[in-house]
DNA sequence: ATTTATACTGCCGAGTCCGAAGTATAGAAC
DNA sequence: GTTCTATACTTCGGACTCGGCAGTATAAAT
């Protein structure tokens, strides 16, 4: 998506590069800001194609419903890609798109740090 | 759920690496997957010791309530640190922590990406 | 006495999420 | 021919979360 350009024309200052537009709070962000969204990018990326059902069982602890419903914007807004087989039973198989390639590798050191940091011990309310 | 399904040893995947516990999904993730919660992150990073005006006035869009819960929650959970000072009017000041430090860098690569997606074209819901 | 400024809290209606149950389909089992 | 099975979802009511606006506390300035 984006090609690099010759890197002669950054400024040396990198911090107040992005002051003026610090975070986007539309758009894909919105998205992610959403329950299991963030998870969900993660685990299609590591289980590959994957089903429906694995996925489900994968979190365990997610409604159909709103599972369904996180796999429909994805795919709307092209993170995942949804092929649908014409079998019976049915088989539908979700997927990283180029996108939602781009936006796991971003992901995944979050979610790691993510482990780490619940692993150890921080006061995350208990309450 | 107890039951250990135990991977394929078909697969010629390589990428088993973390294939056991993909995602986190309480925590601090549960914390981050909350409305405006990353952006809040970054941009009390961005703009160091951020009174809470500030704040308000950078996203121009949360609800002062949603805004102060938010702030609550990651005080809470030790990645925003909260300082007040004795003066009339009032004087409150957050900051990152350490661990949110650690966050923020996680964060920020990620947000960068979303703000060029969304520049570009993403059919994300607009409706 | 009233105004001003800051950092919130409280209330209510609207939107989002959860869990359980239901839907559609065709082949297999009886 | 009727029932059973499996998959990928919907639909429903209720619970939780969010936004917008109004209100609170304080002391100096007017």
């Amino acid at each position: 998506m984006e090609e690099t350009p010759d890197a002669e024309t950054e400024s040396s200052d990198p911090v107040d590069a992005d002051r003026d537009c610090l975070c986007p709070l539309g758009g894909v962000m919105e998205l992610l800001s959403r329950r299991y969204a963030m998870q969900l990018v993660c685990v299609v990326g590591a289980i590959g194609p994957a089903r429906y059902g694995d996925i489900e069982e994968t979190f365990g602890s997610v409604s159909s419903s709103t599972l369904s419903t996180r796999l429909d914007e994805l795919v709307t807004a092209g993170i995942l890609s949804r092929e649908q087989y014409a079998e019976i039973p049915p088989r539908v198989e979700y997927e990283l798109t180029e996108t939602g390639e781009e936006l796991g590798e971003h992901l995944e050191p979050l979610l790691e740090w993510a482990e780490e940091i619940d692993a150890d011990d921080v006061s995350v309310a208990q309450e």
